[in-house]
DNA sequence: GCGACAG
DNA sequence: ATCTTGTCGC
């Protein structure tokens, strides 16, 4: 059901990822960033989108901040959307930023000593087809710190879901482990992370903005209880919750 | 025609 | 993203 995109949006698109790609800072801004423990470090946010099943376009945008270290929820923010642009693998930004934007920017208005210093986003960053996704789009257009941590990897610039990569991550020991994800010409575009003794399944960390990926991966690693990191599973899990409230499944065994 | 494809 | 139950283990 879902029509091609526009021939021309695609291009557009991406030489708007071009553009905004020389915004990115790949290094550490803040001085918490360069702690061991990151003193200094209070609030951690985290973003995410969940869709009604059946549906593509209207979804619920969730913003959740934590407090750091003890990641207890200090704000959460759940709004019923409706999506415009089409999922395109790559492109995935154009389809979601707008929503995670409009979200911090009521935070910001509405508590802003609540603003989050670093932002947890449910997806890639420099780790992308053009070192532009998600977190990096997010991070650039927000101007916070950003760590893109997704669940599943992505077969770009070189790195593939190969024996070998199937063997690193048989090697990750314990929590804390990991791997870099280098691209065909030898840039570490971020890393495969095992985020916790009982998770097997690495989690693909990388940079978003003005933070490092050495940064990213110990911050990603201290915020998780479970495999993915609590403002990401936080988020997700409330804004899931909020759908389930507001719209219960249309069907159920109860018929017949 | 078949596999890929963050969310 | 969503489609989806039970099941094994602590």
């Amino acid at each position: 059901m879902s029509a091609p995109p526009a021939e021309g949006l695609v291009q557009q698109w991406e030489s708007e990822q071009t553009r905004l790609r020389q915004q990115v800072l790949d290094h550490d801004t803040e001085d918490w960033q360069k702690s061991p423990v990151f003193s200094g470090l209070e609030r951690v946010g985290g973003v995410d989108l969940s869709f009604i099943k059946g549906d593509d376009t209207r979804a619920c945008a969730q913003l959740v901040v934590l407090s750091y270290p003890d990641l207890k929820l200090l704000y959460e923010d759940s709004r019923m959307v409706t999506l415009t642009a089409p999922y395109v693998a790559g492109f995935l930004a154009f389809r979601e930023t707008p929503f995670l934007l409009e979200a911090l920017q009521r935070l910001q208005q509405k508590q802003p000593r609540l603003q989050p210093q670093v932002v947890f986003v449910d997806g890639n960053g420099l780790f992308h087809h053009r070192e532009f996704g998600l977190a990096c789009h997010l991070g650039v257009l927000s101007g916070l710190p950003c760590v893109g941590v997704a669940k599943n990897l992505l077969q770009v610039q070189g790195v593939f879901k190969s024996e070998e990569h199937q063997s690193q991550i048989a090697a990750l020991q314990k929590g804390g482990d990991s791997f870099p994800l280098t691209s065909a010409s030898g840039k570490v575009l971020g890393k495969a992370l095992r985020s916790s003794d009982k998770s097997f399944k690495p989690v693909y960390v990388s940079v978003g903005h003005r933070i490092s990926l050495d940064a990213a991966v110990r911050l990603t690693l201290s915020c998780c209880r479970y495999r993915v990191p609590e403002p990401i599973r936080q988020a997700d899990y409330r804004s899931r919750e909020y759908l389930r409230s507001r719209f219960p499944a249309a069907d159920s065994g109860s018929g017949e």
